[in-house]
DNA sequence: GAGCACTGC
């Protein structure tokens, strides 16, 4: 049986759902499901999901019934360290392996439904990894050159939409599936990846050693491998983990790995290729379809259909309880405030699961702090004898430090934590110890609109699923409880699930990325949810002006150079520009990119007056009257110039670390792929002296934006408002930019946000004439 | 005068 956990530990917290998996090696499982024990509660995720028995063997009508795992399966032992035997059988998913595999066998695709610690992401890959299907294999394929031998298969990728879970996974399956003692020197030497079967590619760090079976990778890196492997001849099988996510990327892998499914397998030798699906919500039911529908039934012949079989298995959640508000709250600050001292003085502080602490959603920086000053306001009227109360933010924009705060113990023994967080918490981070959840209903969402080309970020009801998952965080650790502001009524009328980001967001980038892999026809494309013709048409239009498609909106040279590039489409076509003699200024176009692309703002908003001042003064060598790109590149070449103690560097300026060194790290890979391309040579290494760009390269460097962001301009109207050259829409500089408050005769901006305002963002001085000129040099 | 969250040879 599995040991039971230390509460509170630091084993494993905080780095997500994946490295919480670690609670299903460690976590005795709780006698009762939810299914079982609450029915006076109204159901849960687990519950919904047990509630049917766990298993469902949906043939989808295309395959024969089976009865249960085959009794000349000879592999239901283990392979790899014996160590982790024990712990790796108590899992759920454990006694299902020989159903797996035989569904496998039998079917293409499989379509896996199993909760957070049921283990399907480090033990799915492992029970596949010894089928005969997933062997290497020679095969004669019909080449440019005529026919020729290639190997096909052998290998399994996961994806996972984040680096640090597919990092993590491949280090933990790393210890269960190598066996103990084989090339124990290396792994002395290199760590424990280095030889083996597991191994992980996300970017900026590679691990993959001779002989690796199964590959952890996210899910861009698998799309980049397609680019130069359409057909995944280096895998047996894909596994796809938390489809539920639905980011953009994962769904254009579905895309193309239907294609491969459906097509005639011919580039892949005739071996097929298998796939799982993998979610953690029950809600599947659209994702089976796509896999198993074909698009037209009659073209396709019978044995190219794709067969696709479902499973589902329980998780290991505790129950928790959910309360509703009887009747709509007013005031959603008063509520939570309300809310969480009722808990409080109710509540007890520990338990024999451990701490008892708070975990509260909202929707953004400025509820969270508001929230907190009255919280602590309110917690010194306790009486004499109530446990304290420690009120802790947390969210993207936070230092490493400060949010590191939000994931420690109390020190004090009398202290109840209460972490107030935005959708950080609901899949990307977890809080240990959290046995409370409050959630307001509502997240900050961003949707793009085609037509004014800018987005909106505002705050929107969730949907049930994401309702689910955040109640789901109050029962990780033992029974817990969620507390919903809003009326049961309002829970019903709710969406199913989010709407998928591929409909939210701008799919430029997803339209080249089908162009550069080969799909003439991008409206006929496979996918789950298609965007809006209009949203596709505007990106077709979009990559014609900057180049990247030719009149026939087939793919230039441009376009084909512009994904090589791992950043929007265009800034890809702002470092091509820059790379052509007449500019000459690559190097100070990469230092800008990689301080954009790396995140949020690399400036920290300053939080008090008194550091306010300080900061300030430092940032003041770095303003720029230009506007933000040049800052930008000021500050990353004093960043790089600094050769004794960045981090002070940082601290002393606001600037966000972590961000910075992504910045660096961004800058190195976007300057090694550009003398890859031949577009520079080899540059210096750090630290190289600082000397500020003058006002006529910084000319040129804003003239090669324009190249990527004509439409993004806009003039100074006799009214003092700026008016956008395209649409004619007014817009205000964002109080972050250091133009805001500003006259200029025309301004570029790379975003263009609605938020309480219509916001510019990433400002530059331009000249009205250097938009006309970089329109007609597009031509 | 204001800041949901991820990600890419």
């Amino acid at each position: 049986m599995a040991k039971k956990r230390k509460n509170g530990a630091g084993d494993g917290i905080r780095i997500g759902d994946k490295f919480l998996s670690l609670d299903g090696y460690l976590t005795k499982k709780p006698k009762t499901d939810a299914s079982q024990s609450s029915s006076e509660s109204p159901p849960t995720n687990t519950e919904a999901i047990t509630s049917k028995e766990g298993v469902s063997a949906a043939n989808e009508g295309l395959l024969t019934s089976r009865n249960g795992p085959s009794s000349e399966d000879k592999r239901s032992k283990p392979i790899g360290n014996p160590k982790f035997f024990e712990a790796r059988q108590a899992l759920p998913l454990w006694s299902r392996q020989d159903d797996i595999r035989q569904r496998l066998r039998q079917n293409d695709v499989l379509v896996l439904v199993g909760e957070t610690g049921s283990g399907k992401s480090t033990q799915v890959p492992q029970f596949l990894i010894q089928e005969d299907w997933c062997q290497r294999k020679k095969v004669k394929v019909q080449g440019d050159g005529g026919t020729q031998e290639i190997a096909v298969g052998g290998m399994i990728a996961v994806t996972q939409p984040r680096r640090v879970a597919a990092t993590t996974l491949a280090h933990r399956v790393a210890k269960e599936a190598n066996i103990p003692g084989h090339g124990k020197k290396d792994a002395e030497r290199h760590g424990p990846l280095s030889h083996g079967i597991v191994g992980y590619s996300v970017r900026f760090d590679h691990r993959v050693p001779k002989g690796t079976k199964i590959k952890y990778v996210t899910e861009g890196m698998l799309l980049q491998e397609l680019l130069r492997d359409p057909h995944l001849r280096h895998y047996s099988a894909i596994i796809v983990d938390e489809i539920h996510e639905r980011s953009v990327d994962v769904d254009l892998l579905s895309g193309f790995l239907k294609q491969i499914l459906s097509g005639d397998k011919a580039g892949r030798g005739g071996i097929p290729l298998k796939v799982v699906i993998m979610s953690a919500t029950a809600n599947v039911g659209s994702i089976k379809n796509f896999f198993s529908e074909s698009g037209e039934p009659e073209a396709v012949p019978e044995a190219h259909k794709t067969s696709v079989d479902f499973l589902q298995v329980e998780g290991r959640q505790f129950p928790v309880e959910i309360t509703h508000t009887p009747k709509p709250v007013p005031d959603i600050q008063e509520a939570l405030l309300s809310t969480l001292f009722k808990i409080h003085k109710q509540e007890s502080l520990f338990d024999k699961h451990g701490r008892k602490d708070i975990l509260a959603f909202l929707t953004g920086q400025e509820e969270i702090e508001s929230a907190k000053r009255l919280i602590e306001e309110h917690a010194e009227t306790l009486p004499q004898g109530v446990p304290k109360v420690v009120v802790l933010p947390l969210f993207g924009q936070l230092s490493m430090e400060a949010q590191h705060k939000a994931f420690q113990p109390t020190k004090d023994k009398n202290t109840r934590k209460i972490v107030l967080a935005t959708n950080i918490a609901e899949t990307s981070v977890t809080v240990p110890g959290v046995r409370f959840v409050v959630d307001c209903g509502k997240a900050k969402v961003k949707q793009y609109r085609p037509r004014l080309g800018m987005e909106s970020l505002l705050a929107k009801p969730i949907s049930k699923s994401s309702a689910i998952q955040r109640t789901g965080r109050a029962g990780r650790e033992g029974p817990g409880k969620c507390f919903r502001l809003y009326t049961e009524e309002t829970y019903e009328s709710l969406e199913k699930t989010d709407l998928p980001e591929i409909l939210r967001t701008d799919v430029l980038n997803a339209v080249l990325t089908m162009k550069a892999r080969g799909i003439d026809d991008v409206l006929a494309f496979p996918l789950m949810d298609p965007p809006e013709f209009e949203s596709v048409e505007k990106a077709l239009l979009h990559l014609h002006i900057l180049g990247a498609l030719a009149d026939d909106v087939s793919i230039t040279d441009i376009g084909r150079k512009m994904v090589m590039f791992p950043v929007p489409p265009p800034y890809a076509r702002v470092l091509i520009a820059a790379a052509t003699p007449k500019n000459d200024c690559l190097l100070e176009v990469i230092d800008i990119i990689s301080c954009i692309t790396a995140g949020d703002d690399i400036f920290l908003q300053i939080q008090s007056e008194e550091t306010k001042e300080e900061a300030e003064e430092f940032r003041k060598e770095l303003w720029r009257r230009e506007g933000d790109l040049i800052t930008y590149l000021t500050t990353i070449q004093l960043y790089a110039a600094e050769n004794a103690d960045r981090v002070r560097w940082c601290k002393d300026r606001k600037l966000n670390t972590r961000n910075m060194k992504q910045a660096m790290n961004i800058r190195k890979q976007l300057r090694g792929l550009c003398v890859k391309q031949k577009m520079m040579e080899q540059p210096p290494a750090d630290p190289q002296p600082f000397y500020p760009v003058n006002p006529e390269k910084a000319a040129t460097i804003l003239k090669c934006f324009l190249k990527g962001f004509a439409l993004k301009t806009a003039i100074l109207a006799p009214d003092n408002s700026y008016v956008t050259a395209h649409g004619k829409h007014v817009v205000a500089v964002h109080p972050a930019s250091v133009l805001h408050g500003q006259k200029k005769e025309a301004i570029m901006f790379l975003e263009h946000v609605y938020t309480q305002k219509n916001y510019a963002k990433k400002v530059s001085a331009i000249e009205a004439q250097w938009i006309v000129e970089a329109m007609e040099r597009s031509g």
